[in-house]
DNA sequence: CGTGTGATTGACGCCTGTCAACGTCTGTGG
DNA sequence: CCACAGACGTTGACAGGCGTCAATCACACG
C-alpha cells in the first residue's frame, strides 16, 4: 500500500469507467470523494479475506483483482475478476454476512475503499442508485447460475475453451490478439475447476489445433469461432 | 390453473410465511392484494420459460417450484427450489434480462403473480423493501458462489451427501426423519450435476452404509452427522 | 393388458486427477 | 558473477471415478 501521486476524482472515474455510481448527484459524488480512501496496491496484496466481516467496499480504478473462495484442502476457486469501474465487497455489506470470497490483487491496482455507511445511506436516499446496484447483483446472480450449469455439465475441455472466450470478452486483446490478462496455469485451472496439469495439456492441444498460440503466460487467440465451438457456447 | 376456493390475503401470508414483503406498509399490502393474481397450479405446470421475457414475478404461497436451466442436449441443471414465502422471477425484472431459468411446479402449488410495475414502484418508494430485496439477491449470490466451489471441487459422492443435508435444512423432515420433498432420481442428479445412474448407485451405497433408508422417493435420514462428514461440510 | 415412465444393475472405457520427475526462469544472497 | 532456492511449467505413467449404453424390472394408468 503506497501513497498515490494523484488521487482519482470520483466524478471523472465514473464518467470514464462507467461505474455503478452514475446515478449519484454531484453532491453525492462530492461526498463520495470525501469519504473514500484511495490506495495503490502491488500484485499479491489481499484486500479482504473470506470469512472476515468487512465495513466497507471497494471500487477498482486500475489493475485487476481476483475474487476466490478457498475449498477443500486449500484449493482456490476463482469466482470472478474485478477491473476498473467494478465494485467488490458490496455483497457482504448488503447481505449482512461475512465476506464469501478473498480479494487478491493480481495486476498492480489503484483501489478506493468506501465505508459501508455511505453505501447504506445512498441506497436509502437515492432510489436510482439503489436500482442500479440491484441490477448489478442480479446480473452477477445470473452469471453465477450460468457458470453452475456449465461447470456441472461441460467437460474440462469445453470449460477451458469457454473461459478463454469469456476472458477475451472481459479483458479484450491487444492489437496482436493476445489476451490482456496474465494468469498462471494454476489460476486458469482454478477458474475452470480442474487440475493445473489438465490445463497445461489442453492448452497445448488447443495450440496443436491452431486455436491459440502460447508464449509463457501470453495467450494469443488465433481462431475465436473455433474456440466458441469447442466451448459449446450458443446451443 | 384452477380457481381457488379462497385467495390468500397478503398480510396473512407475509406474517405466516415471513416473506420479502415484511417491510411494506399496510397501504402497500392492500395495493399488493389488489394487484396480484393468485392461482392453483398442478405438478408439471410451467410458470415461465428460460429465455422468455417476463412482466411480473411470483410469490409462492404453497407447494414447491423447481428452477432449472437447460444445458447441453437438454439436460437440466436445477438451480434452486422455491417454497412458501419465496419469490421467484424478480431477478429478470431487475436485471432487465430474460428469465435465466425455467420455473416448474413439482408439488401442487398456490402461486401469486405480481406485475413488474408493483415491484419497481415499491423499490422506488420504500427503501426498506428495497434493502430487503437487495439482501435477498445478495444472499442468493453468496449461495451460488458456494455451489460453484462445491461443484468444481467435490466428488459426486460428496456433492450428493451435501445435497441431502441441504434438502433437510431447507425442507426439513417429518417425525419419521423422512425428507419432506419428493424428487425423482433424475432430479437429484440434476441438482448434483451428475448422471441418474450415479445417483442411484451412490444412494444405495449410502443405504448400505446405514446413512439413509430408501422407500421409493422417500429418503429417510438415519445418520446426519455421517452425511455431513461424507459431504465435507465444515472444513 | 399394453404402454410409458422411472428405477436398477451390469459392462465398459475414457476423461481427468494424482504423483513424480524434471526443466525453466527469476530473484536473492554470498 | 555465480550458486541456489523457490515458484512455475511441462511431461509421463497410472488408476479410478464417473459417464454412457443397454437390458431388465417395477409400477401406474388409461
Amino acid at each position: 500500500m503506497k501513497n498515490l501521486p494523484s488521487i482519482p476524482v470520483c466524478a471523472d472515474c465514473v464518467r470514464k469507467n462507467n461505474s455503478i455510481f452514475t446515478h449519484l448527484s454531484s453532491d453525492e459524488l462530492d461526498s463520495l470523494d470525501y469519504e473514500k480512501s484511495c490506495n495503490y496496491h502491488k500484485r499479491g496484496t489481499i484486500l479482504y479475506h473470506e470469512g472476515n466481516r468487512i465495513n466497507g467496499f471497494y471500487c477498482v480504478n486500475k489493475g485487476v483483482i481476483k475474487l476466490y473462495k478457498t475449498g477443500i484442502e486449500g484449493k482456490e476457486q476463482i469466482i470472478k475478476f474485478a477491473k476498473k469501474g467494478d465494485v467488490i465487497g458490496y455483497r457482504s455489506i448488503l447481505s449482512g454476512e461475512v465476506a464469501c470470497t478473498t480479494a487478491k490483487v493480481i495486476d498492480d491496482a489503484v483501489v478506493c475503499y468506501i465505508p459501508a455507511d455511505f453505501l447504506l445511506a445512498s441506497i436509502k436516499n437515492n432510489s436510482d442508485f439503489s436500482m442500479e446496484l440491484m441490477q448489478l447483483a442480479c446480473k452477477e446472480l445470473g452469471e453465477a447460475n450460468n457458470f453452475i450449469t456449465d461447470i456441472a455439465q461441460k467437460t474440462v475441455r469445453e470449460r477451458l475453451a469457454e473461459v478463454l472466450v469469456l476472458l477475451k470478452n472481459e479483458f479484450d486483446t491487444d492489437e496482436d490478439n493476445t489476451l490482456n490478462i496474465s494468469l498462471t496455469r494454476e489460476e486458469l485451472a482454478n477458474i475452470v475447476g480442474t487440475a493445473t496439469e489438465s490445463v497445461i495439456r489442453l492448452l497445448s492441444e488447443f495450440k496443436s489445433d491452431k486455436l491459440i498460440e502460447l508464449n509463457g503466460r501470453k495467450i494469443k487467440i488465433l481462431d475465436l469461432p473455433a474456440l466458441i465451438k469447442v466451448g459449446n457456447l450458443f446451443d
